[in-house]
DNA sequence: TTTGATCTTCCTACTAGTTGGTAGTTTCGT
DNA sequence: ACGAAACTACCAACTAGTAGGAAGATCAAA
């Protein structure tokens, strides 16, 4: 029998929720508690260290990334709606504001003032991005279901950055539907048969 | 007779620096004090608060943005030029790591938990990049300088996210020159008279 | 089925160090 | 002599992290 939701669990969600408003060092183990409900004292038994929490944390949400990523390509074979589908998830997430930025983001930005462990960890989930990707622009090209103008694995950085970049934007200006009219163009441009 | 380095201009560089390495919270009046030779205290009589400190710098990023987009409007004429001017100023900064990220996109990623003061700068700050792009995208369009595919506004701000995005990309593999692979191909699609 | 040992989880209470910030004083150039 | 700029010496609040104990759950042996 188990339990539909563990207090490491709870943690870690509020660790993800606070993480992706404030970064690394704008939340404490006193947030934690207040959220979750139970005392610091009994967060550091199921995470030693802030570098324990956090390291783990990232190591989950690229696990659960790789996850769906296989789910999303067993489901959608063509190789321009699978991009479209990575699109929508964010601009839901930013759009009903339920996980509004990338944990990696955050991270990734402070990263030369990171622990190492977790410093290694993000970057481990930007290379599991960007190599997917890249294999997803790869496939699409050679069965034309995306036109591509640069090298796949070049294509596949400036439409990661693109996507990072509108979250960023949509952040910035507290407007979530920024990020969909940055991406509209974007996957525009990689659709093939336009006519010309 | 004035000086050419102020004490508050010293303070000010060190809190750039450390507020690109760390972001808002990543940084103490303790670690500015020991970069520029002064005691805490001393800090508190040039800025009263930490929000006083950052507030003002981000005006100033501003106000030194807005000089060197007049002085580069004025010396390079052709829109295109423009745009590679910015996209190469970020590339050498990221390369020699003077000043390998920008201060706002820093403070734009942790904006949800930023004092509101500072927070209200940094968007000023976009909206300022923002709409210069966008009068450099419609101008180019018009002159054939730049051959764009959606509104002037629209392509401003994926060529902003693009930048931006690059710059975390870059940060994020701790490989700089990933920033120029990425904006190389973004700069070929807006040059215009390119055989199809 | 009851006992007892062990494990997990959470607690209170504490620590040493850091945070942003203040009060009041001295130093120094004009 | 006067203001600016630096100083020493604080402060209360907060930081991550620790020590040690109480309440339950689990499970094996009697």
């Amino acid at each position: 029998m188990s339990n539909l939701s563990t207090t490491s669990d709870d943690i870690l969600a509020s660790t993800r929720h606070l993480l992706i408003s404030g970064g690394y060092n704008g939340f404490s183990y006193a947030d934690i508690s207040e959220i979750v409900g139970i005392r610091k004292a009994s967060i550091h038994h199921h995470f030693p260290s802030k570098v324990d929490l956090v390291r783990e944390l990232v190591k989950r949400y690229r696990e659960d990334g790789q996850a769906s990523v296989a789910i999303l390509e067993q489901k959608v074979p063509n190789a321009l709606d699978i991009l479209k589908a990575y699109a929508n998830h964010w601009a839901a997430c930013i759009e009903d504001a339920s996980r509004p930025y990338c944990v990696c983001a955050m991270l990734a930005s402070e990263l030369p003032s990171l622990p190492t462990e977790v410093a290694t960890e993000v970057t481990n989930f930007f290379r599991f991005i960007s190599s997917w990707l890249a294999s997803v622009m790869e496939r699409g090209s050679k069965q034309g279901e995306l036109s591509l103008t640069s090298a796949p694995h070049v294509e596949a950085e400036a439409f990661l950055a693109t996507v990072y970049g509108a979250m960023l934007s949509a952040r910035a200006y507290g407007k979530p539907e920024v990020f969909s009219t940055i991406l509209a163009p974007a996957l525009n441009r990689l659709t093939p048969n336009v006519s010309h």
